[in-house]
DNA sequence: GCAAAAGTGTTGGCAATACACCCATGC
DNA sequence: GCATGGGTGTATTGCCAACACTTTTGC
């Protein structure tokens, strides 16, 4: 973190809008696992999605690539807006004066952390193997989570975190997903694996390559996978205009 | 408008959180064509959105129900956020000094809307002939725009407007619509004019019927339209617990 | 009777599904 | 060679779109 924002945490209402805040649910793809990145505040046994606030003169996107750039050393990543949390009780949990003793030794503005916020919810698609997850000054940890392992997060963070594979799944029907999560290689059942992972089903190898390769934005490279058992399978790549055209046009029929 | 809600304008940072605003777009349905709740703000001769801000103890979704109860006279109409916007200078034209005079004669706190508001977006569907237009303290008129007609709004709003009919048009794909737009009773001719008019396409008549009796969220009544010109038609109602249901686990296919 | 609009049925094509066969690789 | 997984092809089904005929009403 830098040390500008290091001293936007002594005096946050001087950088910050007040009563807006916004959580990032970053997701990635390994090991045939949807993961999803959390961060563990100071003082508190709960993890919780990465989060910041928006900046006097941001936009409300721009502060969300600026909180993920901090967590997880990425520029440019896929990231949208998806819904706005703004129950007056959720933030009752942090307001308890145990939960933020831990943090105020490093001189940071507690009565900041007091006040209501409403939040943006932001959802990230980022590729696994590039992240170096980083907890910021009010964390003591930050990594990846399997999504299945996720327990109880702090706040309304598991609503969130839901309402975000909610959107992301119906995101799926019409757009494509992929470019962001995985390698810029990859072979048919990695992709697959990433839709059934998203979707939580199975789904027919064959009906999927066909379906797949029906929206034309994969490229079939002249290479193979080596080294694993069984067939080598044929290695793919998103072509990036046709991807980006898709992405503004949308695609036909749903999963 | 209550007294309090009067009052509340006077000393605006006492009742509402800083920075957050909320903005309609109030959808009906009238003489087959999609309409728009517009208010012309006090001393511009530009029209916008009907727009509010949230209570320090409000849900954002119970000031935008407030809002639209005061606007419209309606209660528990279909309403849904859908966007954040968070431009730094989509507040630009409003900070200009004479744009504020002509409301700052009824003793409104002006500095209140000076400041940077982030802005979510509401939309909402009501049933057009329900409506009482109402203007609050800064507007001097409320009114009924057919969508077609409308030109330049103030600020962002033509931004937010056509956001929320691009929401409109992909919640058609998976979501019933309807029961809030039409009266309580309608012909087949009736719904299709409807979704004609969101989708801004024709669809043809008989596979219309097909498939929104397919989705079995109508009942059919055992009386006709009577005194109109040429075949008397069917009138139809929405089976409510079938539309809910609907609702919640949504739709197939798309239009 | 005629024009205009509404109700209903039929057909063809395309897309999703289910399923079968062959191929390559590690052991 | 055999088990495992990957590549490709085919038949069936069901949905969507295009289209025609009949019915009812006002004039």
């Amino acid at each position: 973190m830098s040390a500008s924002m290091e001293s936007s945490m002594f005096t946050p209402h001087k950088y910050f809008l007040a009563h807006i805040s916004l959580d990032c649910v970053v997701f990635g793809f390994h090991e045939n696992q949807l993961k999803v990145l959390l961060a563990k505040l100071k003082g508190r046994d709960e993890w919780g999605l990465p989060g910041g606030f928006v900046g006097i003169q941001e936009t409300a996107e721009y502060a969300a690539s600026r909180v993920l750039k901090e967590r997880t050393g990425l520029d440019q990543v896929f990231l949208q807006q998806f819904y706005v949390f703004s129950d007056p009780d959720r933030g009752e949990q942090l307001k308890e004066v145990e939960s933020l003793k831990a943090i105020s030794g490093s001189a940071i503005d507690i009565e900041w952390f007091k006040q209501r916020f409403i939040s943006i919810g932001f959802y990230a698609l980022v590729e696994f193997s590039q992240v170096e997850p980083t907890p910021d000054v009010i964390s003591d940890a930050c990594q990846w989570w399997d999504l299945a392992e996720v327990s109880k997060l702090m706040l309304d963070h598991n609503l969130i975190l839901q309402k975000a594979l909610e959107t992301l799944r119906l995101q799926l029907n019409y757009q494509p997903i992929g470019y962001n999560l995985l390698p810029a290689t990859f072979t048919m059942p990695e992709l697959q694996r990433l839709y059934e992972a998203i979707l939580g089903k199975q789904l027919d190898r064959r009906n999927f390559h066909r379906k797949i390769t029906g929206y034309g934005i994969l490229k079939k490279l002249n290479e193979r996978r080596t080294g694993v058992a069984h067939k080598a399978p044929d290695l793919y790549s998103f072509d990036l205009d046709k991807y980006h055209q898709a992405l503004k046009e949308g695609l036909q029929g749903g999963w």
